[in-house]
DNA sequence: TCTCGATGTAATCATTATAGTTACAACGGA
DNA sequence: TCCGTTGTAACTATAATGATTACATCGAGA
């Protein structure tokens, strides 16, 4: 299967980092942490800023927090970057053949059950803030 | 986001249709009330039946179940087609700058909170059965 | 044994998402 | 005004998906 893009990880790296940095992030400065191309960062940074997680100083540079830190979940981030709301990450073939039973009810039945377990992941990332998270990388760190 | 592939919910519309149908089922037959091409059925059920959710008559042609409806849940097909066992669906970015204190440590941290995430989704695939799918798909068609 | 329908699979093609890169206009603080 | 930074457009490469054609092989039944 195709995973789930790394622009997702990538925004969680970028917004521990803007928490954690004493000094300005600039695109270029995260890009290094990252080690990808600064265009990148400035294009997960435009998603989450249109989600209302950072805003940029346009101009001056630096990316810095919209939001505290513990009003952050994964799934503000996911949502995001990855997946809208209401948004199935299940494809469903559909058009399937009307006159055949099966063919004619697989897709409600499906998509049914799929809603379900998506839920489930969906909680479960909301289940996390980005405080708890970025204190899990201080943990590991010994302090920055 | 790039979706799961239709492969699933077609394994599932396969595996309904084998379990419902009185006649023999061909790819052909499957096809077309899928609505798709042969071919694509027929690498389908190659996937189901390394799988041994299934078994096929070679030379004389026709599907048939290899175990028991309610011994095949919704986590077996997604297995089979989708997603192997400890394989992940959150990608995470790698070689990260090392000399970064968010860069060394971000990997192990996000991978930890999406192993959860993904965990809990595919728990509640395993709690339905392919007997409880296709119950539901009798009760949307009064019977087949 | 021969025929004929079905399977298994390779090869090709179009489409789409991701990721990287270059280039450049526009912004705004020093 | 200058200069570093942002915001985007444009282009390229890669990979997964889905559809399709082609064909060797299998095996049940005539």
């Amino acid at each position: 299967m195709k995973k789930f893009s790394s622009r997702y990880s990538i925004s969680v790296h970028i917004l521990s980092l803007v928490a954690l940095s004493p000094t300005s992030c600039t695109s270029d400065f995260i890009a290094e942490s990252v080690n990808t191309n600064p265009v990148i960062i400035r294009r997960i940074i435009g998603m989450l800023k249109k989600a209302g997680l950072v805003h940029v100083r346009a101009g001056a540079g630096g990316t810095y927090l919209q939001k505290e830190l513990d009003e952050i979940t994964l799934l503000d981030v996911y949502r995001a970057v990855e997946v809208a709301d209401h948004e199935h990450i299940f494809n469903c073939h559909d058009e399937t053949n009307p006159r055949c039973p099966v063919g004619a009810n697989i897709e409600s039945v499906f998509r049914t059950k799929m809603l379900q377990a998506q839920s489930a992941m969906e909680h479960e990332l909301d289940q996390v803030t980005l405080k708890q998270l970025v204190s899990e990388l201080k943990e590991k760190t010994g302090s920055i």
